[in-house]
DNA sequence: CACTGTCTGGTACCTATCTACTAGGCGCGG
DNA sequence: CCGCGCCTAGTAGATAGGTACCAGACAGTG
């Protein structure tokens, strides 16, 4: 920690507020920042070109989910330590971005220090998972596997339509089968989400942040 | 401009990076940052307190509305100068904030240095949209009046017990009315959003930022 | 006062959706 | 090869929701 600094970038789509949070980290002694980007393709760029050790990631980015592009640049910069910024995480999230590669995650709503201590826990190697993130993550842990059911391909496909206020004839118009496949899928989806309807499902994945957009 | 600095809060639910706006906002020559609030009641504790000339508000909050709390900010302040802080608008909400008393908007997309403009020319007075919004303000405006319906009280009431997943009899229940009733409210906001049923009248909804939490 | 808008309650008809259960085709891992 | 999970497709009955009307109560306004 006392050699060369850590290099620190951020991608999010708020760069006012981005570029405000690498200024602050920059005059951090041990840190220097290196970019800011808005979108996921500016980040595959700088992540080449600028050569950060640590990269906060907004979930939630204009071309695209910020935890789909993980792997890619993990791939392009091999060690490079990834935590996701969010704001209100789905549970799912949470999985899929450790899933994918992230080292941990850190809240927006928690304060300044915590973040420095956040991007050096990770530049060091270790997990970051703010406490309140954690305890929502620990129940599907020892729950003894995947405790929460999650969506398949095709059934998390049918609910962004469902997303769209498409009808099931709709869906299944798009989707090129019979409506009686899409109210099987949004059956089983709902189950899995525990609601009885298309509509309640829709409420939940809305409050889950399962969905893109917005 | 010479004279005393700008006295500048900011109210975001994501502490970490409205800190960090806040610090950089500091460094400027004519600018003192006086606070961050992380809820509306804080906001409305630090507004008497601080005593902020501008006040950059997100509008969305833990606590409540944002935009809803601008009214009671201002009887407590008046004259305090308010921007709404926004990363997508829903295009009724750009109404309704400037009918509430905000000065501008601040989308939290663009960069540093229009965000330091635009709290300069909030403090003299001037009003702040980016012309990005801008452009989806005005066709509103020559439209020749309301060319957004605006929902009603109950209506935004009925809609969000949409939101919660309930059904019509669940939200004539909780609303203590007949189920006639809520089917006519649910058609009435439903046409003014230009949804053809609950589920689109959601999605839509979802889409605008209508909603609160998430 | 008359007009307007909102909230309320209603009727009648029709369509969409939900529930429950069945079942074939397909790919993957043991 | 067999079982398992997923996608697919179907049937049938029950319920919820949407459409299209109407109408009274009540508050605010010209």
């Amino acid at each position: 920690m006392s050699g060369s600094p850590i290099r620190v970038m951020i991608a999010d789509d708020h760069e006012a507020l981005a570029a405000s949070l690498l200024a602050v980290l920059d005059q951090e002694d041990d840190m220097v920042g290196v970019g800011v980007a808005g979108t996921i393709a500016q980040a595959r760029a700088m992540v080449g070109s600028s050569a950060p050790d640590v990269l906060l990631l907004d979930h939630r980015m204009p071309d695209g989910d910020g935890v789909a592009a993980i792997p890619e640049l993990l791939r392009q910069r091999p060690g490079l330590r990834i935590a996701v910024l969010t704001a209100s995480p789905g549970d799912h999230l949470l999985v899929e971005a450790i899933e994918a590669g992230a080292c941990g995650f850190v809240s927006k709503t928690r304060s300044l220090g915590e973040v420095t201590a956040a991007v050096r826990a990770a530049a060091s190697g270790e997990a970051v998972i703010s406490p309140e993130l954690l305890a929502r993550l620990l129940p599907r842990l020892h729950g003894g596997g995947p405790a929460q059911k999650q969506l398949t391909e095709r059934e998390r496909e049918v609910l962004d339509l469902v997303a769209e206020g498409l009808s099931n004839a709709a869906i299944a118009e798009r989707l090129v089968v019979s409506v009686h496949t899409v109210r099987n899928h949004i059956a089983n989806l709902s189950a899995k989400l525990g609601a009885h309807s298309k509509l309640e499902a829709l409420a939940i994945a809305v409050r889950q942040g399962l969905l893109p957009g917005r």
